[in-house]
DNA sequence: TAAACGTGGGA
DNA sequence: TTCCCACGTTT
């Protein structure tokens, strides 16, 4: 039997239903496979359907606001993947009157997608034959063909992509990469793939050559930066609106880029509580005496791909209305914004941990 | 091209 | 609990 005869009835017996296979819509295609970019299914299908739900058409999506966008994509994190999401849709309705493009080429020059997805858009919503190369087809490759460059650098990609080109099915790419990435999930699994009962056993390297655990070949991780976030959750309760809490909008080239936090001082390590309240940053943020520190919290550890931070929050309780550039929220509202897991996180403890430490009582 | 970008599953 | 790792694109 041939590959893809082979590849196509493990499929037949073990492909899962899910929406966007049942679909040729480039948009629903488009939206499903940057929410798995990097997202387990059973994660983002939850997503996608309040996505489609939301923005059920590309035109929608274009007209949306951002703030909009991020919330929905709130836990997800890659916030960048939502951002261009919506900048690509809007460069869509501008320049194809929100007609998804039908060429590769111009599949491949939008903001957030890359070979891959193009790759993914143009077999599944049109029949072209692209290979797809994500990470189960990279690690099903490397060990059929004994591949031992690095996969997760360029040149064993192109390797990988150059044999996917030659098993590709011309008659079938939609399915054909369907099945090659479901395969690789399933069947030829990062720890313990199942090659007792693998259709491809008797031509796979690695397995004829007991190469199965080396491979696939990585390169090594990397340190990741330590940083220490002090963070001033700032209230102020309101005669009229009761209490407010002072978020700011994360704008520099940084992570989080557009989503919520506090006014934050950031250290270069952990910083006393004595200290904090020296420093220029402090005075600065809580400019009024009758300021009470209301609660400090334990240090939360949040870990990144490439940094570790350890965050401490200082609820503070204004004495007076402070004048200050951040964005007032009213308690009740603030699950209308978009916030990192990190926040996220403190919100539901400070919430959680008997009376609320966000509501003022003072009289 | 190497580094940046987040979260959560599972060991 | 803590640690390790998976997942594509951009710059």
């Amino acid at each position: 039997m041939n590959f893809t005869k082979l590849l196509f009835s493990w499929y037949d017996l073990h492909q899962r239903d899910l929406p966007w296979r049942r679909t040729k819509d480039p948009y629903k295609i488009w939206i499903s496979e940057i929410i798995l970019q990097q997202t387990r299914i059973e994660q983002g299908l939850n997503y996608y359907h309040r996505f489609m739900d939301r923005f059920s058409t590309i035109s929608d999506l274009a007209a949306a606001d951002e703030h909009d966008v991020l919330k929905l994509w709130q836990g997800l994190g890659y916030y960048s993947r939502a951002r261009n999401l919506l900048h690509s849709a809007k460069e869509i309705v501008k320049m194809n009157q929100g007609l998804f493009p039908s060429t590769y080429a111009e599949i491949r020059n939008l903001k957030g997608i890359g070979d891959y997805t193009a790759a993914a858009i143009a077999s599944m919503a049109y029949d072209m034959p692209y290979p797809v190369v994500d990470g189960n087809v990279l690690r099903f490759f490397s060990r059929y063909f004994g591949i031992f460059e690095s996969v997760d650098k360029a040149s064993g990609k192109k390797a990988v992509l150059l044999l996917a080109r030659g098993k590709m099915d011309l008659a079938n790419p939609g399915k054909f990469n369907q099945a090659i990435m479901e395969f690789g999930s399933l069947q030829c699994k990062t720890g313990s793939p199942d090659c007792h009962a693998c259709p491809f056993r008797e031509n796979c390297f690695a397995f004829t050559h007991e190469k199965v655990v080396d491979l696939p070949v990585k390169s090594k991780a990397i340190q990741p930066r330590k940083r220490y976030f002090n963070f001033l959750v700032l209230i102020y309760k309101d005669p009229e609106n009761g209490e407010i809490i002072y978020l700011r909008k994360r704008k520099e080239n940084d992570i989080w880029k557009n989503l919520y936090d506090f006014p934050l001082i950031e250290s270069s390590g952990p910083v006393s509580q004595s200290k904090l309240i020296q420093t220029a940053e402090w005075r600065n943020l809580v400019k009024t005496k009758k300021a009470v520190i209301r609660k400090r919290s334990k240090v939360y550890q949040h870990r990144l791909t490439h940094q570790l931070i350890f965050a401490r929050f200082y609820v503070v309780h204004l004495g007076k209305k402070p004048v200050n550039e951040f964005t007032p929220a009213v308690l009740k509202n603030l699950d209308k914004f978009p916030v990192p897991r990190l926040i996220e996180k403190f919100l539901s403890d400070a919430a959680a941990n008997g009376p609320n430490v966000l509501a003022d009582h003072r009289r």
